[in-house]
DNA sequence: CGGAATCTGTTGACTAAGCAACACCGGAGC
DNA sequence: GCTCCGGTGTTGCTTAGTCAACAGATTCCG
């Protein structure tokens, strides 16, 4: 058997594990202090302690990195959140979206001055891991339209209206649940298409 | 040429280096948690979140780890006021009355129950950084008594002393610096013996 | 008492991290 | 143009740390 996807995440040489996390800390560190473009492999390595060369055992780039970092703290806010491990419901499919408007939020002033590799990879993990989420909430029943297309739908048109929301600067900006609220009857009659007749 | 002292403290693996402060971070949190006694090598590795045979790798078992515990303790402690580096004189000399005294209460108040094999430790590696320390105060010039003996019976009569206000519980025990100044006078007497003529 | 359990030190084989050196690139400055 | 400099990936050799297993020692409890 090839290793288990579960052992991974835990019963990893103690060694690995520390790194990793030295790794990230150090980078989360720099990145709101000087920049994503301006932030190099060496300040990390620097930062986190590491020889420069156990950078690239973990990570082929930076880039790298940075799209581990924004799958990690995604992650971990559905998680924080319970939505993983749920079922649909218009509450539950408010309280992803209020997540998704934070996240998004403070992962763009986490690093200034804006940078569009930044953002772009942002925009992919987050939408990528929305519509795993949402096939899965809608995968348990038979539908009008399959799950994975309501899902792929729902993600870009979720992400679009963050994106949105969030570049109205300083005007008229309302809070994440606001927006919430505004926008949950679009992306609900979307997905009711996917739930049971 | 052996490996010098003071690249020894610096420029040491980073692996070596992180180790340490691991074991040592995770050994002062235990200590007043567990006290000395009943922590084991196993629970200090596991806290640290390194192999045990990692620990033995660095000290050949826990008494030896509070013994450079100590060591360093006491040492940042002094090093902190700039005791080091400077010469005799009242002054410092008091200072230095306060620091052992402050030093010796809460390093006992972070071990409980309290334990012999504690104190002891303390008290040997508390006399015998003073000893040091008042020998290169003193070494300076010539005088009727020399340094090392009245080094160490400085020494040993600071840490008495210190010893006796510590003991003084609850009643009538005065700050660190009331008890410095009574006691200032014995000492210095003692040590001007060892002072140019 | 006796044995179950737990902690201790120690060993040898394996793996990750460190280090120094390399060729390479892109920009800054003369 | 040119070199100089700083960052990038990559390599092979060394060293620290991991793991599992071992034989004692100690404690605990029926």
């Amino acid at each position: 058997m090839s290793p288990n996807p579960r052992e991974v995440e835990e019963k990893l040489d103690p060694r690995v594990k520390r790194t990793r996390s030295l790794i990230l800390q150090a980078f989360m560190e720099l990145l709101p202090e000087k920049g994503f473009q301006s932030v190099s492999v060496q300040d990390i390595t620097e930062k986190a302690g590491i020889n420069r060369a156990t950078f690239y055992a973990h990570f082929p780039d930076k880039y790298a990195l940075l799209d581990h970092s924004i799958q990690q703290g995604f992650r971990a806010e559905i998680e924080k959140r319970m939505l993983d491990a749920c079922h649909y419901s218009d509450e539950n499919l408010k309280t992803l979206i209020i997540t998704v408007s934070e996240f998004v939020s403070t992962a763009n002033s986490h690093c200034k001055p804006s940078n569009p590799q930044f953002e772009s990879l942002v925009e992919a993990q987050v939408k990528n891991q929305l519509q795993g989420l949402l096939q899965v909430w809608l995968e348990q029943d038979d539908a009008q339209i399959d799950a994975k297309t309501a899902a792929t739908a729902a993600s870009w048109a979720i992400y679009g209206l963050v994106l949105q929301w969030n570049h109205d600067k300083n005007k008229k900006k309302p809070p994440a649940d606001k927006f919430a609220d505004q926008v949950l009857p679009l992306i609900a009659s979307n997905l009711r298409l996917a739930q049971p007749a």
